[in-house]
DNA sequence: CCACTTTTACCCACTTTTACCCACTACAGC
DNA sequence: GCTGTAGTGGGTAAAAGTGGGTAAAAGTGG
């Protein structure tokens, strides 16, 4: 489970350095094999586990794929999905498409996100963290499990 | 399984290097045996390891042959699908008609989809992409099984 | 059927990129 | 203040990508 934000940097050769604290963590779940790819609602990209991320491509693959939303999910989430492994320095090195996906440059925030994290701009994340907390606070339609969340 | 993007330049004599991270891959699994054939809905090409390919030319082959949908699909898919082997360099030579079909110029994307490969043109797979995601967000019609996915 | 032309496939050599490693800096804890 | 660990920055060897030359094969025409 990782949870939490982290601001880093992306150096020169557009390496990530994974905080030292979830490192443990994802050499004994994964022997530092992640996989990383783009959500399709956001510019940003998920980073799983692999063993995680193979569940998830089954599930995708499964899907009818005379489905043009279908499709259209495989093409984008697995066309996307990129191996990539941890160096002997705990970084990740990201894949020139993702990162201009996402529009990363220098300053990058990850999320911790239950079994997978996410990557974020900072400036975009900050601009839709903003957004989030309008939305939340202007109390539109919210599914009823989140009405009745006590926190 | 495969997966992930790759951009790759065509060189003068239209062929295409593999990303070295597949070739291993395809070496054990058909020595390096390839079928390319169209795709029928989008401009693009699909690359089969030979073995995959052989078991979908058989479901083709048996579709009912009266049935003119089935008799186009039989054309379009079997009359273009064409032996493609990896040379001594982990490159394939992309057969001219097949390279007009999707428009391929110098530069060139190659998509991971698991069994198999799609092979776009950049500028259409930019193009097309862009397009997805704005379907994925408005909300259109969506499978029952892809509003239940969790990612 | 043979000779000539064109194409294809294979091979070799060069260039670029990547991955791995080592060293330095900064911060935190003792 | 010193020591250990995390973060950062590059250098270098190896691998991947690229380009082209040549010999064999295929196609064409006389």
């Amino acid at each position: 489970m990782f949870r939490g934000v982290n601001q880093i940097n992306l150096d020169a050769k557009g390496r990530m350095a994974i905080p030292a604290r979830y490192r443990e963590q994802i050499t004994t779940c994964c022997s530092g094999q992640l996989v990383a790819t783009i959500d399709t609602e956001e510019r940003c990209l998920l980073l799983y586990p692999l063993e995680e991320w193979e569940v998830i491509q089954e599930k995708i693959e499964s899907l009818p794929s005379f489905n043009p939303a279908a499709r259209r999910i495989q093409r984008l989430l697995i066309g996307h999905a990129t191996d990539i492994d941890m160096d002997g320095n705990g970084r990740l090195l990201l894949p020139g498409p993702l990162r201009e996906y996402a529009e990363l440059d220098k300053k990058i925030v990850l999320l911790g996100q239950g079994q997978k994290f996410e990557i974020w701009s900072e400036s975009r994340w900050l601009e839709t963290r903003e957004e989030y907390l309008q939305e939340v606070n202007s109390g539109t339609e919210m599914p009823e499990e989140l009405q009745n969340l006590s926190l």
